[in-house]
DNA sequence: ACTATTTCGTCAACCACGTTGACCATCTTA
DNA sequence: TAAGATGGTCAACGTGGTTGACGAAATAGT
């Protein structure tokens, strides 16, 4: 993993090697718990739904990619089971996307599972540690490169 | 940002938000010394080309793909003068990829530019907390995930 | 020496995920 | 009511990955 005599390197490799360890754990977990479909991907698309539900275009505006990728994206979420369409009464041109039981099932389970694997972190390298590596990043990182926070899912 | 009620969401996103953003900085810097056409996965393939070259199916091994797949991004990076195919002399099943003049420009410009970034890190966190950034998530990745370190390209 | 197996590269088909451009239907506004 | 903005979808394409098949060349085992 190191390339010792150019430190600038291993910085983007260890933040990905450690996005990939966390999210490749979760999955091999969800697998394990009934949602061996779920990939990466879907869990942001899942998350940025919300719960009441939104629509391709706006879901592609949170995922900052176009409404066609966010649309194909919402097609395969479908198909799994994850979302379903239906028709706004409100405006015939939108179609609402919204979580499926399934959908909100997977999600939770994600949540719960990046909150063991969290812990876990946290007993390895100490609580302290790892909420300075949040701290740090949180400033490094613009403020608009994701923005996944939709309020109300998990909301106390 | 934030999924405040779920600690466990937040951590595998700033670490994916922090490797993006360092490779977005890179990629907006490389573009500007003469690279636009370098590509994340790029950079990962040109150093695990080495010194001495190396074949697609060997590739295809540090990198964790197969060797069609390492094949068809030799194929594109040969497209964009950055490798180069030769015939092995000793072995005529082989053919060795290596890399061109400006092959080892844009990995040496790679190299510089996340020096520096990690430089701006160091500044803004201060070296000692990067510094322990680096040695947790070292220590919370399995030794396998990533095989970058081709020894030699940099080499003292 | 000859067969059997392995290895290397490639071709083909396919999938996931993204892009642009075009287009129609619908809602909004001037 | 005519004009413009918005939402969804279709088509074509690019990139990066997968499996399966297959020929050519090297290697092993009688």
């Amino acid at each position: 993993m190191t390339t010792p005599d150019r430190p600038g390197f291993a910085l983007p490799l260890l933040l990905l090697a450690g996005f990939r360890t966390l999210v490749d754990d979760l999955h091999a977990e969800l697998a394990r718990q009934g949602h061996p479909e779920l990939r990466p991907a879907h869990g942001f698309v899942l998350q940025s739904v919300g719960p009441a539900g939104t629509t391709a275009s706006e879901l592609g505006q949170r995922l900052g990619v176009s409404k066609q990728a966010a649309g194909k994206t919402v097609d395969r979420l479908v198909a799994l089971g994850y979302l379903e369409r239906v028709d706004d009464p409100a405006d015939a041109r939108r179609k609402l996307v919204r979580m499926t039981a399934k959908g909100r099932d997977g999600l939770h389970r994600s949540a719960a599972v990046f909150d063991e694997l969290r812990d876990q972190w946290a007993a390895t390298l100490g609580a302290d540690r790892l909420a300075a590596i949040e701290d740090d990043l949180q400033r490094m990182v613009p403020a608009d490169v994701f923005r996944l926070d939709v309020p109300g899912w998990f909301g106390g």
